[in-house]
RNA sequence: GGAUGGUUUCCCGAGUGGCCAAAGGGGACAGACUGUAAAUCUGCUGGCAACGCCUUCGGUGGUUCGAAUCCACCACCAUCCA
């Protein structure tokens, strides 16, 4: 029988985090963080982190787990989500995967397949510097040698997805695109319902807006400081995160507060957009409109568990009967 | 009241007689994504019955085969002189 796992998203801002408590609340879940950027700890204003106070008991992993000069990626996410489903699952509660990275969503979801190459650094470092001293074209002649499906469709301009296909060749001897065609065809192996939080466009701009000011005003700056200050720096993943980066491009000079403020506001927007782009080709995906439930989280929360019904979930009053008839 | 500079497509901004529905940037919108994903990259942006036609470059009128580009007047903005 199938474990059950819940999936909890949307563009940032949306609200997913207070929504996701009522959420476990309502179906003896716990939390797992499925994005990029809250399990580094000292980034907590940025990356709107959920406060301690705010989890209101309700257990939650890939958060705080890392330093910010460590790095993050899909693969790490994808074997420690799997590790702590599974702890989950045999405390008998469900796990609620919560978060806007909808690539580290997949990949547990459908349980991609990333074990069979391991990145090879001097290769890549050779590959980037084809590219930067004889251009992206020259490095994806390359790719359309060896896989002529990726060449087509990696578009050349997209240096590091090109530096990955090639590789990815070299490492297994086949073509990524042939991988990830088989890779596309997998099933979840998981009784899930994976719910998008959503909200129309112009209100969520203005949440973002409005969400990048109080981030200022809480200190989003002084976080920052004191991250450069441990020497992180810009190369590092972490900072590359949405708040991080511009002010760290402020920091050092780049530009005035007031334009990184801007440039914030306006990337993630672009990030809103990015997201539900990715969601919308996802498939089996349960969209909920907020405004259909007049923004009330009770409501959104109810016809959650409606549709959980719906579908064969029981989910009773009693969180051990519920989990048991679900395994 | 006078002088000069300006008014361009959603915004900024180039364009000084035909090759202009108008460079470039921004925003908006759409999309790709299978080991950096809060990353990286792409497309599109006057209208339409669309290899063509129509409307557009402050307004009106004029010069010209032809005007965003030249002329006249008007309106507004900016700076300077009264």
């Amino acid at each position: 029988m199938k474990q059950p796992l819940l999936i909890l998203t949307g563009p940032t801002a949306v609200g997913k985090t207070a929504l996701s408590i009522l959420l476990a609340k309502a179906v003896g879940g716990e939390i797992i963080s499925a994005d990029s950027m809250q399990v580094y700890r000292g980034m907590d204003i940025g990356s709107a982190k959920i406060k301690k106070e705010e989890m209101q008991g309700v257990p939650h992993f890939l958060i705080d787990e890392l330093e910010p000069d460590e790095t993050f990626h899909v693969v790490k996410f994808q074997s420690l989500a799997r590790k702590y489903m599974n702890e989950i699952w045999q405390r008998g509660h469900i796990p609620i995967l919560t978060g806007g990275t909808g690539f580290y969503i997949q990949a547990v979801l459908y349980d991609i397949d990333f074990t069979q190459s391991e990145s090879d650094g001097p290769y890549r470092a050779e590959l980037e510097r084809t590219a930067r001293e004889q251009g992206a074209r020259t490095l994806h002649e390359q790719l359309r040698l060896v896989d002529p499906v990726s060449a087509r469709d990696i578009h050349e301009n997209n240096v590091k997805r090109v530096i990955r296909a090639l590789e990815f060749y070299k490492e297994t001897g086949t073509p990524i695109s042939k991988h990830n065609e088989q890779e596309r065809k997998k099933e979840s192996p998981y009784q899930f319902a994976y719910f998008v939080l959503n909200d129309d466009r112009e209100r969520l701009y203005g949440r973002i807006d409005k969400r990048v000011d109080k981030m200022i005003e809480e200190g989003l700056l002084d976080e920052v400081k004191r991250l450069k200050a441990r020497g992180f720096t810009k190369e590092m993943v972490s900072m590359q995160g949405l708040g991080y980066k511009e002010m760290l491009a402020f920091l050092d000079g780049a530009c005035s507060f007031e334009e990184a403020v801007y440039i914030l506001k306006r990337d993630t927007r672009h990030f809103a957009k990015r997201q539900l782009t990715w969601f919308k080709r996802e498939r089996d995906v349960i969209w909920i409109d907020k405004g259909a439930y007049q923004y009330d989280e009770k409501r959104i929360c109810s016809a959650i568990l409606e549709e959980l019904k719906n579908r064969g979930w029981k989910i009773g009053e009693n969180h051990e009967d519920t989990v048991r008839s679900n395994v």
